[in-house]
Order: structure tokens, then C-alpha cells, then sequence
DNA sequence: CCCACATGAGACATTCTTGTCTCATGCCGG
DNA sequence: CCGGCATGAGACAAGAATGTCTCATGTGGG
């Protein structure tokens, strides 16, 4: 098994790396190769050597927030049971994802080439799928469209992430605020 | 009246370079001085001419921004009437304004330095303001605190925008769909 | 008619980032 | 102990964006 034997001396993990990178990203989208690198505990020549360039790096953190959704898309099992419980748990499986999926949400040089990844329109597909059978189903309002309401989901996201990263709000309640602000909106209701 | 005179020969209108330039950044927030410069109509020496940077250039429609979001909180006359209504005024007139507001939002490195302009925190506090007088007459919920309801506007107001903009959702619904959806949320309401 | 002034075009140096390269170091496995 | 390999440090050139400059042009007002 030598091709086992060598990864101990891989001390960079690419995974690490791109969580990292993520993490720096989300707060300041226009940071360095080198400001990466230094983030990441590595320097800047190691850093090219697992990612091309700024390009693929970005490229990189867009497969892992699309592989992060789909899985949270899974997870959250959004064909069954009530929309508005599927929307909680959606929420609650994305929210480790957060603040990558705020960085990507900004970066709109992804959607402007005409071969933007595939993977958001699936992801795309599911939330707005979920939204749909919550209209159907009757739990749903259905003068919001599907797709508005994913847009909002993102813009949600984005925002709770912020609110989060400069302690505007606890993390803890995240979930909380952006599935109660989402599904119940602002206004008190009237029965229990 | 000599310095009305040559006002003839201003053909650069310092407004209007602002607002292509906020159409153009928030769709591309990385654009050049010299893309700025063509999408207003000019040449990258008279806008150097206008603004002193690029870094002036930000600094100018933060300014901007500002003034409109508290024009907006003004003219909505947020302490009068329902919060709810007041609401519904308030986002009818920051409407043309979520582009710029979009692009000023995802532009953290204003708000990384130290010395940020204090007109966020005076319509911080004017939206607060409004969200704490909702709940303390009853209308708003009270377990989602007026600063997180006033980041999720922000992020309502830049998710309408960019999904106007992309067009997802129609120009038209878009203070219909931020409203219903930031104080009735998605689930349908049982009394009508 | 002529002058003042705003503009457009372009040259230029500077700075920053990127991408690639080389070389020395250190560590693990054999 | 020794060799291979990943890494760190740094040099280097290429490219892009910025900021500043000069000069020619045209137009409007006096």
C-alpha cells in the first residue's frame, strides 16, 4: 500500500484548506492568493500547487458548497412529511454551509459565463420543488412564488451568516430566526 | 452669476455617473474605473476628474446610499400609523434604491475599518426603531429581535434586487413579494 | 470672433496580484 | 543512515488596474 504511505506526509488537507479559504472569503471576498494561504497555515507556493490558480480555487469552493446543499438537500428528506417541517430541517442541514454558500452567493463572475455549474440548477430544482408541494399541499401561500421564496432563502442565509460572523445575532438561533422568518414572517399570529 | 454660467458646460452629471455606476457595480462589483467610465458615457480621465479613485468613487455612492435610505425612512414616516403599514411604505420607497443597497451590502471592506460612516448606524437605529415599536404594540412577534429582522430586510431588499435583475421574479411584485414575505412569511394565514 | 474650459485620447510610472520558477530544508519510510 | 518528497522561502516576469500627466479638440459664452 504505498500509495497509502505517502499521504503521511501530506500535511495539507485540501479539505481544511477550502474551509479555511471559505471561512476568510466569506469576510473579505477579495483577499490574495497569499492572504488564502497565510489563512490556511500554508504558503502561498503550496497553495498553488493544489490549486491552480485564484480561478480553480474558487471552482473548488463552488463543487464543495454544491456538494454541501445536495447533501443537506438529502439529508433533509425534503419529499416528506409537512413542507414547513422539511424547510426546518432543510435550514438546519445548511447551516454549517452557511457562510460558504454567502460567499458563492456574491460571486456572481459564477453565473455570468454561460457554462455556469449544473449543480445549482438541481439545487435550484429541489428548493423549488419543496416550495411547490408546500403550495400544493395548502401550507403555503401561493401569491409567493417557488422561486422567489428560494431566492429568499439564500438571501437568508447570506444574511444570518453576517449577522452571525459580526455578533448581531447569537449562532445559536440561527436556525431559528431565518426558518420562523421565512415560513411565519414578522407579523404575530392571531391563534396559538 | 458667473459660476451658474459654465454649469452649461458640465455635460457630466454627477448624479447620473453615480447611479450607472451603481447599475454597473451591482452587477459586476469588480468593474474598472474604466468600465465605470464607459457604462456613464465618459472617459476614465473625466471621471479621475470626479472622483478622486475608485476608492472615492465607493465612498461617494456609500454617501449616496445613505442619503436615499434615510430620504426613504423620512418620506415612509416610519413612527406614524400600524408598523406593519409603515413597513409596507418603507420598502415601496427604498425600492429604487436596493440595487445601490445590494452593492453597498456585500461591500464589507466598508465596513472593516474602523471609521464607517455613521449614517448606517443612524437608519440601523431608524429601522430598529420600527421594528421594536411593531412588537411593542403587539403586530411583530417578539422572538425575532429587531436586529435580525432589520439585517433580513437588507438581505430581502438585495435578493429582490439581483432576482429582479436576473429576472426570476417580475419588476413589478417586488415590494409585494419583500413584504409579504418579511411580515406574513410563507405559510398561509388560517383567518383571512 | 476669440477665449476659457471641460472633455477625450493616450502615454507613463507605479503598484498589486498572479503564475512559475529554483533552491534549501525537514521529515518520513525503507 | 539515506533517499525521496512535500513544503517554505524567495526571486522573477507578465499582466492588470490605478493614478497622473500632457496635448488636442470642440463648444459655448462674452
Amino acid at each position: 500500500m504505498s500509495h497509502v504511505g505517502y499521504r503521511c506526509l501530506m500535511a495539507v488537507d485540501r479539505e481544511q484548506v477550502l474551509r479555511s479559504a471559505a471561512i476568510l472569503l466569506t469576510r473579505k471576498s477579495t483577499a490574495t492568493m497569499d492572504e488564502v494561504a497565510r489563512a490556511a497555515g500554508l504558503s502561498r507556493a503550496t497553495l498553488h500547487r493544489h490549486f491552480a490558480g485564484r480561478d480553480a480555487l474558487v471552482r473548488a469552493l463552488e463543487s464543495l458548497g454544491i456538494a454541501e446543499c445536495e447533501a443537506a438537500l438529502a439529508a433533509a428528506r425534503t419529499d416528506e412529511g409537512p413542507a414547513a417541517e422539511a424547510v426546518r430541517r432543510l435550514v438546519r442541514a445548511m447551516e454549517p454551509s452557511a457562510g460558504l454558500l454567502a460567499f458563492l452567493y456574491t460571486e456572481n463572475q459564477l453565473f455570468e459565463g454561460e457554462e455556469q455549474n449544473e449543480g445549482w440548477a438541481r439545487i435550484d430544482a429541489g428548493l423549488t420543488e419543496l416550495f411547490r408541494r408546500g403550495q400544493e399541499s395548502g401550507e403555503f401561500r401561493i401569491d409567493l412564488t417557488p422561486a422567489w421564496l428560494t431566492e429568499a432563502l439564500y438571501g437568508l442565509l447570506a444574511s444570518g451568516a453576517w449577522a452571525v460572523a459580526e455578533g448581531r445575532v447569537a449562532r445559536n438561533d440561527f436556525t431559528h430566526m431565518i426558518v420562523e422568518l421565512l415560513l411565519g414572517g414578522a407579523l404575530r399570529r392571531e391563534e396559538p
